[in-house]
RNA sequence: GGAGAGAUGGCAGAGUGGUCGAAUGCACUGGUCUUGAAAACCAGCAAGGAUGCAAGUCCUUCCAGGGUUCGAAUCCCUGUCUCUCCGCCA
């Protein structure tokens, strides 16, 4: 949500932005319906403060009772005017304000699409192999490690069911992610509901926009989250927050609900693209002169997990046309996927500035001075687990089609090394 | 699912028609004291908005939405949520 009073003092710098993602500029249409609403504003006040004058006087002399009382009989009609057409015009341009995404990071590069997308650090070792390699699902066959028949039967597409040795993994990997995240960077672990009111998605942009991308419940409206982002982000929604207490950090693992509305025919085999997912999540607040820092530390802290599992990875600038809504400046870490032949996207980091804060109604306050203002968020995949276990499938496979499991994941697999068995 | 109670500032908790944006305590902020800290003491301390160079002035907000009234935190209706007890249940 954007402060209409930044917009007013630089429209341009706004429509620039706008401009960047592809996007008409309405600053001029922004401002004129601020000026309109402010003109209703203003008379209502003055009315109210009328009104209130008047009722006052009944506490001291009730001598001409029934003159004050037409009187604000009178006023009260004129207030109910006036206060539909100002909720009018404030509905108006909400709801413009809140269908507009962030404002860019001047970081951040212009571009069309993904390929547009600058690479800031390419991994020079991509696996080699000496046969062809196998993709995820020719692996996960031999081994009896997903079962899809049954996932048809019990869900549909777009859902699987992970076994054996494949489960473990999975369960690994996030212990693993978890303690990366608490032990090595501070993050406070979370369990965290997955299931959401929509004003938590409001708060932080996946709504109104997105409503085709969500599963809604008919429970009281709510919604799977289509990430933990939104439970954590939403942690201190309409409240004010010590600044000494910056930076906050969470992470939850949790799984994550989408209803994949626009891509229908990608990736549709596999764990690359489902409706439910397991992944970890990394949340943070920060002092806004400190965002760019903490958007640094989060990505170190993704970047050790893939290091440590010595997967082959890259780290991509989105440009403007790839980037979320609600993201002023995205690094995504891609790997190498042998199996498909090309990197995708495991974990994305974004510095989401006071986009966020401010629809949610977070605020800091620094009490030595009083100022009151908003904090920034940040938010990253650390990381998506299903991807991450095709990744490892698809890097560490022999030729006999064993996989081998990264070692620093053995203490979390029960001492277990190499997918094998077939059970 | 049955019965009852409730929703007030960061938290706890008073307030039942005007003098209430709201007592008190805790927390928080500043200060005194102290080598430093703690304790004690003194002071300050809700948010959003309009207007103004500023000081200030004004408006709104006591869960949400309606209603009664000249006037509502306070009375009435509806919704939501929370808690307690019973039942059921991971």
């Amino acid at each position: 949500m954007h402060d209409i009073k930044f917009i007013k003092k630089d429209p341009k710098h706004f429509d620039d932005s706008l401009i960047k993602r592809n996007l008409k500029p309405c600053s001029k249409q922004l401002i004129n319906l601020h000026e309109q609403y402010l003109n209703y504003l203003n008379e209502k006040q003055s009315l109210q403060e009328t009104k209130n004058s008047l009722s006052k006087q009944f506490s001291n002399k009730p001598e001409n009772k029934e003159e004050i009382k037409e009187n604000v009989t009178k006023i009260k009609k004129k207030l109910e005017d006036l206060n539909l057409l100002a909720e009018k015009k404030i509905n108006e341009l909400n709801n413009i304000l809140l269908n507009l995404p962030n404002i860019l990071s001047d970081e951040t590069p212009f571009g069309k699409s993904e390929n547009d997308n600058i690479i800031v650090k390419g991994h020079e070792k991509i696996n080699e192999f000496k046969f062809s390699p196998k993709n995820h699902l020719e692996i996960a066959e031999k081994f009896n490690l997903i079962d899809y028949d049954s996932a048809i039967k019990i869900s549909g597409s777009r859902f699987s069911i992970l076994k054996n040795d494949l489960a473990i993994l999975h369960r690994a990997l996030t212990n693993f992610m978890l303690d990366n995240n608490t032990r090595e960077y501070n993050y406070k672990e979370c369990v965290v509901p997955e299931l959401v009111k929509p004003s938590s998605l409001e708060g932080t942009g996946q709504l109104p926009k997105f409503n085709d991308d969500l599963f809604k419940t008919n429970f009281n409206n709510l919604y799977l989250i289509p990430t933990s982002e939104v439970s954590l982000a939403n942690l201190h929604r309409e409240s004010i927050i010590n600044r000494k207490e910056l930076p906050i950090k969470y992470t939850a693992f949790s799984n994550c609900f989408r209803a994949e509305a626009g891509a229908s025919g990608k990736d549709t085999k596999g764990l690359m693209r489902e409706h439910q997912f397991g992944k970890v999540e990394l949340v943070t607040f920060s002092e806004p002169s400190e965002s760019r820092n903490e958007l640094d530390r989060m990505i170190a802290c993704v970047e050790n997990i893939i290091k440590k599992l010595d997967l082959p990875f890259r780290i991509v600038k989105l440009c403007s046309g790839d980037i979320g809504f609600s993201s002023s400046l995205t690094f995504d870490f891609e790997i190498w996927m042998p199996g498909q032949n090309r990197f995708r996207e495991v974990s994305s980091c974004s510095n989401c500035t006071d986009f966020q804060s401010r629809r949610m109604k977070t605020r800091l306050k620094n009490f030595e001075t009083g100022e009151i203002y908003f904090p920034h968020t940040l938010n990253g995949s650390s990381l998506a687990i299903g991807r991450l276990l095709i990744a490892i499938l698809e890097n560490f496979q022999q030729e006999d089609c064993s996989v081998e499991i990264p070692t620093i994941l053995t203490k979390y697999t029960n001492g277990l090394t190499k997918i094998s068995r077939n059970d």
